[in-house]
DNA sequence: TGTACATCAGTGAACGCGCGTTCACTGATGTAC
DNA sequence: TGTACATCAGTGAACGCGCGTTCACTGATGTAC
């Protein structure tokens, strides 16, 4: 019975330690920070022999590429639902994906720090660029359908626009907006500093301010 | 001879050893992140035993700490400079306040990923936190000299401003703008997303554009 | 359905290594008189 | 100016520890017939 139990939990010993060891990673990191596990600690976590995690990667950082891949892939899907196809209307639901961009950050900061500050270079492997990749992806058709909005003389670049919120978000994220220590404490909410930011911005480009 | 030689040229052994480490563990930091470098390490770049350091710092992250509070002073001067008492106009300064940022965090990687990328809590001590906030008030009295050009029914507070553009800033830097490693390409330079951020920010809060 | 064999995920013991930290020490510099 | 002493920065040897990595192994699962 033991045995059958555990295969219904989720069965470390034969089955899914791949995704066992990225979890305990994910836990590791959220507690102590990216720098603060070692590829022994992951092993020791998921209870396995430290010599197991071997089979799966070939050593701590592609673990931790890994972490970030898979975070990368609920970052995107967050993002998404934000943007939900751009319902009720592209200004509502772009200033749904910044809000999604904070949640996100604040949700996961294990993710957040495997993906943007582990110091793992944004291509260190194809699937890792490719799933960042995606997730900026949202925000680029997000941008662009909302810059549509506008007249075709005023009408600012895509490209440009989702790379000024990207950083926007992601500055914010990272200096005030994560759920871990190292945040620094501001006298409004991070999603007020984004939301505010995002209006003044959009503002700037020649949007109407709703009501 | 010897001895005098190397007095006058910073002597390590009796003199400036503390400095020495900070000088080492930056080099130490460009090379490989804020988590690459060991306290031993450390020791071993300035030429001294590995029981040297505990005479200055208390242990690493006293170490990274003072890099950081001493990155905060150069941030400072240099924000401190481009802004140039708001001359030769406000508007222009605040731009050159805006690329001083980035040219910063270009120059200097080391010192910009101790202060901002290394984990350490931002009032790790009271030094610590003092300068960075010496170093964001720079930023604080740019936006709000600015900010007064505004009449006063439309005139935005002085600290939102500071905290967007601080938040901008360092979003474009941590994702585009870090001279080394980690860093993601883009079709355009670091400067011009920040140029082109600040252009749409501030004539959203109704500054009018400079030929 | 049953048996024989191949595959493969995880074991556990072992290793060398470098780290953080301590300790009693030494020898140069600073200070009192 | 010179001498005696205190101070203090850096030494070097030592330690225990946990890490990364390897290795021959075992025993469960999958496959062929």
């Amino acid at each position: 019975m033991s045995w059958k139990r555990r295969a219904r939990e989720g069965a470390y010993h034969h089955g899914n330690l791949k995704e066992a060891l990225v979890q305990a990673a994910r836990e590791l990191i959220k507690e102590k920070g990216p720098a603060g596990f070692t590829f022994a600690d992951a092993a020791r976590s998921a209870g396995v022999s430290p010599a197991a995690p071997y089979r799966h990667f070939r050593d701590r950082e592609a673990l931790l590429a890994d972490v970030a891949r898979e975070g990368f892939g609920r970052f995107e899907a967050m993002l998404s639902t934000g943007w939900n196809g751009g319902k009720p209307d592209a200004l509502t639901a772009f200033h749904n994906v910044g809000r999604a961009y904070l949640a996100f950050a604040r949700a996961e900061p294990a993710y957040y720090a495997a993906m943007f500050e582990s110091g793992l270079p944004p291509d260190a492997n194809p699937d890792l660029r490719a799933a960042g990749d995606r997730a900026f992806g949202v925000l680029r058709v997000a941008a662009d359908q909302l810059a549509a909005l506008l007249p075709a003389g005023k009408r600012p670049p895509g490209l440009m626009m989702s790379l000024h919120i990207w950083s926007m978000a992601h500055g914010i994220a990272s200096l005030f907006g994560r759920g871990d220590a190292g945040r620094r404490s501001l006298p409004m909410t991070a999603d007020e500093l984004l939301e505010s930011a995002m209006l003044v911005y959009l503002q700037g480009l020649g949007f109407q301010q709703k009501a």
